[in-house]
DNA sequence: CATCTAATTAGACATATATTTAATTAGGTG
DNA sequence: CACCTAATTAAATATATGTCTAATTAGATG
């Protein structure tokens, strides 16, 4: 599960009104006003709260005629909750995945980055692509925040296609982006660690 | 688990960089500064975020020397982020034990209930209790939010004892307390439901 | 006891969030 | 199409929270 799901998920789930309605939904669905009634809160309040659970996807609706009805959907609730027992594991399986010695790295690295230091081609292959995403990512300094355009511009040092290299490092858990500006996750959750 | 220490512990997870020590310390106990370090943060901020996650108890410190090693329970953390998956279980058992007539609970209330509508006293036998202070608590409108003051001032209209009723209020989950401030829980939680 | 290091506290700042009232939208139904 | 009901949006307010710098505390060690 994505570092900012699980954020997300926690956040929703911390919230006493949004417990009570989970507690309730539980039961069965209801519609809006009737959890309003239950919780003694204002109609707005709780469109406010179900979009939260809804952003999820542990909460959606179905309509009745009039009527909107939330439901619960158990299964992502429980696979949610536990994601944070798991975390790391993803990796820990990857790592043993991608155990090479350092030798088949710097043989990656030689075959797709030229003597400019130019990136030739991004990988298809999984592993390879890890070795590079992991070796240029380096650049960035730990816990610094960069916006959008500096992490373009560096990626066009070395390569044409940012936006392909941009998004790698987001899906592969190098970095951690958030409103389009981006910071290194700390090398622990990466799936591959390249000493450059 | 108590309603306020289930908040209390998706609150805490609800943060990126908490997320991130968890997953840090999943691999092993660290002290302060490293985490900071690792983090790209400064040392009051993993204070801060440090004093979170030790106050639900999934984090434990212990010293050497000079420094202050955290620690991840991990147990712990598994009741913790699987308690929402059984809100409500609890209730459900205590209601399936809680079967009683309508004859039964209306006894139950004559003989600890005057003609004047006194308490004589507490019940001590659980399911008498029970019936008693959900009798008593319907006083309160759902989603008002009472002083403690208040609160003590309806209760002292039937009975003399009122932190312990006021106190049961709360650990039977019919009402939720929050900084002294009190409020009806919804009745879908309550541990049985007495119609006055 | 003086000094060092790690951790915490205090205070400041910016941002996020829970709730409300009032206004608006979206679908049904006569 | 006019009206009804349920839901949402907008705007306002109060509170909570994450992070930092600067100052302080707590232990360990020479």
């Amino acid at each position: 599960m994505q570092l900012d799901k699980m954020v997300q998920f926690h956040k929703a789930t911390g919230d006493v009104t949004r417990i009570r309605i989970l507690a309730l939904l539980k039961k069965g669905p209801l519609h809006g006003q009737e959890i309003a009634n239950k919780l003694g809160l204002k109609p707005p309040t709780i469109t406010h709260h179900i979009a939260k659970l809804k952003d999820t996807g542990m909460v959606y609706a179905r309509r009745e005629k009039n009527t909107i009805y939330f439901h619960l959907d158990e299964k992502k609730l429980e696979f949610m909750a536990t994601a944070i027992l798991r975390i790391g594991e993803e990796n820990l399986v990857k790592n043993q995945e991608m155990q090479m010695t350092e030798e088949e790295k710097q043989k990656i690295i030689k075959n797709f980055v030229t003597k400019e230091g130019e990136l030739k081609q991004i990988p298809s292959q999984l592993k390879k692509k890890l070795v590079i995403l992991s070796y240029f990512v380096q650049h960035f300094e730990p816990g610094k925040v960069y916006e959008e355009k500096e992490v373009n511009a560096y990626i066009k040092t070395f390569h044409e296609d940012f936006a392909t290299v941009r998004r790698e490092w987001v899906m592969q858990h190098f970095m951690y982006r958030e409103n389009n500006r981006y910071q290194l996750n700390p090398k622990e959750i990466w799936p591959i660690v390249i000493e450059k």
